[in-house]
DNA sequence: GTCAAATACAAACATTTGTTCGTGTTTGCA
DNA sequence: TGCAAACACGAACAAATGTTTGTATTTGAC
């Protein structure tokens, strides 16, 4: 019998790794062969093949090797800026731009950002000018920070409900302002993430 | 004479974005064919390549044509995790995963992450479990949110002088809490993101 | 030492890739 | 209508890619 040679793997991982974060693109099997000091793609073949069994690479047909980690998946998500009157809140006039985040990194829905206004949520650790990750769905629980259109700005604030009296309350988070009481609301998703800068 | 036909090249600029963010692998210039229903290759040489020229395509040779905006690639980041007595914070054995995050999303420098733990950074939007970016640097600026190595875990707290007494304080950013007095520590890098789960 | 598994190698293969060429078609202007 | 540019098409091509095969070499247990 003989050990694997978990040493020639190693190396091919690292450099698939420094390889794509290089050239933004996946290496070829003749690529890391060169890369890693061998002359034959046949060894690097059965080397590929195994480390993607164990979930280490991914191979794309021609399209070169992959890690995992390293596949590109960006997407693209809006950030919604000022609210034109009366129009859906990611028609297109109203997104400002778009920010490049890793799919996955988020969940799954359909997401779009804000960008956080003023100190009224700032003991849920959102403040001015950060950037706020939103699902988008039309219904929230108890207890959600909801992002709703008030007076044509997308707002975040926190959702309850009163049953008894059949209103619907949005708190903001911080003491200094009241809670907001409406009959009726819609809702434009739900906060969950927030990337803050220090 | 007659115009030049944006509507392809807008329908191909559409497939290879919902391409890659599908497959994660840039399509082909068949692929992109029967994606935008033409049958010849050749007629998409020509709009790729003029797509390259404005700007809007990336073409990477059998790799496939990919948009600008999806070459973005990915870096690795380090989790530090518990710090094994004595070793320098990103030693292997202190590395607990990695977590990939775009290119240039830190700025320049380089970087690491920890998981934030207990309530004693809460007023700065902090909270526990909570994944903070942290560029690697030996100094700080007076009120910096800093890693130092206390007992052997990476703490964040707030970096401050006492000239007058020639001491350092960390300060938990949380009342409940004492500064704490050091004659001497070293500063392993200074917090600059947090991603914040609500 | 012996043997078997693991690996490296070189060569060859079918397939897919980008690319080119010639031709027919559409479009819009004069 | 006539014309020229823009485009689509189909076929063909060379180059690069993943893949396979057969053989030699290394390695480690018995």
């Amino acid at each position: 019998m003989r050990a694997r040679n978990t040493d020639v793997e190693s190396k091919i991982l690292e450099f698939v790794n420094a390889y794509i974060e290089k050239n933004s693109i996946c290496p070829s099997y003749r690529e890391i062969s060169a890369g890693v000091g061998l002359s034959s793609t046949a060894s690097i073949h059965n080397h590929v093949k195994r480390l993607e069994q164990e979930g280490k690479l991914d191979i794309n047909g021609r399209r070169g090797v992959s890690t995992r980690r390293h596949r590109m998946s960006v997407q693209q998500v809006p950030v919604v800026g000022q609210v034109a009157c009366g129009t859906p809140i990611l028609a297109e006039e109203n997104i400002e731009e778009y920010v490049p985040i890793l799919k996955g990194e988020l969940g799954t829905g359909e997401f779009f950002a804000l960008r956080a206004r003023g100190d009224s949520m700032i003991k849920a650790g959102i403040e001015d000018g950060e950037l706020v990750f939103v699902r988008r769905q039309d219904t929230a629980e108890e207890g959600d920070i909801v992002v709703a259109l008030i007076d044509d700005a997308a707002t975040l604030k926190r959702f309850y409900k009163d049953k008894r009296r059949h209103k619907i309350i949005l708190r903001p988070e911080n003491d200094a302002y009241d809670d907001m009481e409406f009959d009726d609301i819609v809702i434009q998703g739900k906060a969950v993430k927030v990337l803050k800068n220090l």
